[in-house]
DNA sequence: ATCCCGAGGG
DNA sequence: CCCTCTGGAT
């Protein structure tokens, strides 16, 4: 697929979901951070089920300092991973109290050096916190990339990497909303609706584009 | 059984 | 590249 063919793609896909954004329910950078790093392998929706509970006990990262590990865990064990979670969630809070003044760093090199921040989760709080593009890469991109040729590798910085030389940078947050949604919705991991997808004709699965 | 808007470690 | 960590929905 090349670069105008794309281009259509991302067009055609922003004009789909008007709407697309970020699942997460946050009011600030922490709680954004909070709720993308308990979004690992868990939907969304049970995300925003445990959070409101989480936010309301622990409402800033000086209180998640002090916080016990098996109080965090109660909170949130029904996101999986809780034991990895709780304890990155108190370790993070502790880095930005003391070296950060308490406040989410607004940096990628500094935001991925926080226990338990990929670049995932760094780029979900750069681009809709605060404004700075970033291509997030979680599975339905890494699914979606391939499917549509725009990468032949399976590591995620790679992906992002060629995404990000692909599309303009004024498009890399919403970009990443929109492949998520359409994969979410239509072109799922093991069984993809291709007989309802709105931009089949585009999709080079189907061999159409290259009969065009 | 397989997957979920992952990260860390070998 | 591989593996592990975990619960819940389908």
């Amino acid at each position: 697929m090349n670069r105008r063919q794309t281009a259509d793609l991302l067009d055609r896909l922003e004009e789909l979901y008007p709407q697309a954004r970020c699942a997460l329910c946050y009011r600030n950078p922490w709680e954004l951070l909070v709720a993308t790093i308990l979004s690992a392998q868990c939907t969304d929706d049970r995300v925003n089920r445990v959070t409101p509970a989480l936010f309301a006990a622990f409402p800033g990262p000086e209180a998640m300092a002090r916080a016990g590990q098996d109080e965090v865990e109660a909170l949130i064990r029904s996101t999986g991973f809780f034991r990895n979670k709780a304890r990155n969630l108190i370790a993070r809070a502790r880095v930005i109290v003391e070296e950060y003044g308490g406040e989410v760093p607004a940096r990628l090199d500094e935001l991925v050096r926080l226990p338990g921040v990929g670049r995932k989760t760094a780029n979900v709080v750069l681009g809709n916190a605060f404004g700075i593009p970033g291509m997030v890469v979680d599975t339905h991109v890494k699914r979606l990339s391939r499917r549509f040729g725009w990468t032949k590798s399976q590591d995620p910085d790679r992906i992002e990497k060629d995404l990000c030389r692909l599309f303009p940078a004024d498009r890399w947050v919403q970009t990443g909303h929109i492949l998520i949604t359409h994969g979410r919705a239509v072109c799922k991991a093991p069984m993809p609706l291709c007989g309802a997808c709105p931009v089949s004709d585009l999709c080079p699965r189907l061999g159409v584009v290259k009969s065009r």
